[in-house]
RNA sequence: GCCGAAGUAGCUCAGUCGUAGAGCAUUUCCAUGGUAAGGAAAGGGUCACGGGUUCAAUUCCCGUCUUCGGCUCCA
């Protein structure tokens, strides 16, 4: 996963020295927390006491950091004994440097192994007792750090201050909220202006931008925050996408079923997410002292399906479906747009199996999330959570140890490009999380397969083996496009809100070229077509130029726009704008051979115009 | 939830202690138009909400709500 070349690192963290160096001649009092290098660039963690900093200041500690670079001061590693640089912290008067100090000399270690810092005098996950530690001088500014640095101040690449922001101290809650700068960094200055650029571009794409020019969703104050709204281009989307899950679904046996939205609170307590979920919303009984909680989740309501009868084990697995909405209080500043919110719909399912089951319902999970995602055009790899030593896991160590491998064997044979994360399971069970890079590489979470070896456990659930004896069965949840509105987010800024003909909210836009009664009743009369073939279209029959018409089509993002005038009437023939995305066509085309190619596009889910 | 920033027309944004403006969008009219913006006019705002200071508050102060950038969290 190492991807910055050793070069680069420096850079980056000789920056960020720098620009503590900068800080602190501006503001002599300033207080250091960490400061390590992250993807693109540094940061630093900053106390100035009661001064808070803005994006106003940048100006001026880049130049107060353009001054440093140009001094060309080398940087310098110090050695000093744990106690004397204890002294150092003191003198300095900097309580965060001491405490890290403190902690290395007490535990040998800060417990920062999460950081990925370079700072600190000891590698990370390191425990021995340290007795040296490791300073870095650049002209008077001394810090705690292991290096490495370039050699001197004037090596360093391009470099900008990107944004600032709060950040725990040791991000725990509890302890004080340091000022968190953050900077770009490269080696030279077209990375940076390149990287610039993709921000750029990123802003652009922000599906909560799409979503309001595209008019797909919105929210409203007094519907409540983190309470998204889809309107019908937004609802065509959804629906589509959700109806395809559930197509796949089906082909792999999976029975559609239905819950309530709200269970009393003793249902989520039997299942032991009451206590680990505490961002529940609750629901009272005017008529009753029955307490009832918004599902945050399905799986117990899919398990009391599951417990109303007997099983045999001749009837197993027992696969079922249900695209439903969960409900869960998120704290409010962690609300984003689409991608997290308070209402989420998931395209949720469980299975109810024997062990023996395990390998082939995850092979048909595993091949119906591919199988969706290669349809969609996007790319995604695989994290492959399991155990580690820590043994904070319920259920039976040999099932575990079993599952494992399966799970593994079932990612080798299916030729899934995985990463294992040991110590990423649930409690409850392994796992394999699919992983979205969108086209500006970011990665999200979206689909999810888990076993489950506690649930089933804690309901008691059975079936009856051939036998005659009652077996334990094992569960497996799984999610194909996990949640639906954290899923549109990530697509959105995939396609750019360029969506292919299935699941485009408009497919076709008529455009008039004037108003007059015969140009009109064509348009008419080939809408009347279209809607017979049930293709979703509108016609534009304002009294503007084409060309304006044509734009805001565009801008829409409508993969075909129809021109009716003159010619269209006289040929009866059509020559579709196509997408620039979708292909490439000037041809005109009969009426009929133009809805059989979008119906054909609609109903096989194709990426690109067949008609190009 | 925490730190910081912000909220003015449907959208993007100017602006001011003396109750507001632009562009786009909308409507109407003119232009009969051919593949990314033809022209003109009109309508549209409790300046997020509540309280305070003031002769006077959209403007200053406090609180609430919402949003944004992060932190923390994500069964």
């Amino acid at each position: 996963m190492q991807t910055t070349s050793p070069n680069l690192e420096e850079t980056r963290h000789s920056l960020a020295h720098i620009m503590a160096s900068a800080i602190i001649r501006l503001w002599p009092n300033a207080k250091f927390g960490v400061g390590p290098v992250v993807d693109n660039g540094f940061y630093y963690d900053v106390d100035l006491g009661e001064i808070k900093l803005s994006e106003d200041d940048f100006e001026k500690i880049e130049s107060e950091m353009k001054k440093i670079i140009a001094e060309n001061e080398p940087f310098e590693q110090i050695e000093m004994g744990i106690e004397q640089a204890i002294e150092w912290a003191q003198q300095s008067e900097q309580p965060y440097k001491l405490e890290l100090l403190n902690d290395l000399k007490r535990e040998g270690t800060t417990n920062l192994k999460d950081l990925n810092i370079l700072e600190l005098g000891i590698a990370n996950g390191e425990t021995s007792k340290v007795e040296k530690v490791s300073f870095y001088r650049n002209g008077d500014f001394i810090d705690l750090c292991r290096g490495p640095h370039v050699a001197s101040t004037s090596q360093v690449g391009a470099f900008k201050l990107l944004r600032i922001s709060g950040a725990y101290w040791r991000g725990q809650t509890n302890k004080p909220q340091m000022q968190r700068i953050y900077g770009l960094a490269f080696i030279d200055g077209s990375e940076l202006k390149k990287q610039l650029e993709l921000i750029v571009l990123a802003k652009q794409r922000d599906h909560r931008k799409l979503g309001l020019e595209l008019d797909l969703f919105t929210f409203s104050e007094f519907v409540g925050s983190g309470l998204p709204l889809f309107t019908p281009r937004g609802s065509v989307l959804r629906e589509n996408l959700s109806a395809y899950s559930q197509e796949l679904q089906r082909k792999y046996g999976y029975e559609r079923v239905w819950t309530p939205h709200i269970a009393k609170e003793e249902l989520y307590k039997k299942s032991g997410h009451y206590d680990k979920f505490p961002e529940r919303f609750s629901v009272s009984s005017t008529e009753t002292n029955e307490k009832f909680m918004m599902k945050p989740m399905n799986c117990p309501h899919h398990i009391q399906l599951f417990a109303r009868k007997p099983w045999s084990y001749r009837e197993l697995p027992v696969r079922y479906m249900e695209n439903t909405t969960n409900y869960r209080d998120e704290k409010s500043g962690e609300l984003h747009g689409l991608a997290r919110v308070r209402s989420l719909s998931q395209d949720d399912g469980h299975v109810f199996c024997s062990e023996k089951h395990i390998e082939k319902e995850l092979k048909s999970i595993i091949k119906m999330i591919v199988t969706l995602y290669e349809v969609l055009g996007l790319e995604y790899y695989a994290h492959l959570s399991t155990r580690d030593k820590s043994g904070q896991y319920l259920g039976d160590p040999a099932l575990w140890e079993k599952s494992e491998v399966i799970i593994r064997q079932v990612a080798q044979d299916t030729d899934l490009k995985t990463v294992e994360d040991q110590g990423e399971a649930a409690f409850y069970g392994p796992k394999i999380d699919f992983m979205i890079r969108d086209s500006l590489q970011r990665e999200w979470q979206c689909a999810t397969v888990q076993l489950d070896f506690v649930l089933p456990e804690r309901f008691d659930l059975g079936y009856i083996d051939k036998d005659g004896s009652i077996k334990r069965p094992v569960m497996i949840h799984k999610a194909l496009l996990g949640s639906i509105e954290r899923f549109l987010a990530v697509y959105i800024e995939h396609t750019a809100g360029r969506f292919p003909v299935w699941l485009a909210p408009e497919q076709v836009r008529i455009l008039t070229v004037n108003q007059e009664e015969n140009t009109i009743s064509f348009a008419n009369d080939l809408a009347k077509q279209l809607r017979q073939a049930d293709v979703r279209y509108t016609i534009d029959k304002s009294n503007q130029s084409v060309s304006k018409k044509i734009r805001s089509a565009e801008l829409m993002k409508i993969p075909y726009s129809i021109v009716i005038g003159d010619k269209e009437i006289e040929t009866k023939k059509l020559q579709p704008r196509i997408r620039s995305d979708m292909g490439n066509s000037h041809e005109a085309y009969d009426i009929d051979v133009f809805i059989t190619a979008i119906v054909k596009e609609s109903r096989d889910r194709l990426l690109k115009s067949s008609l190009s």
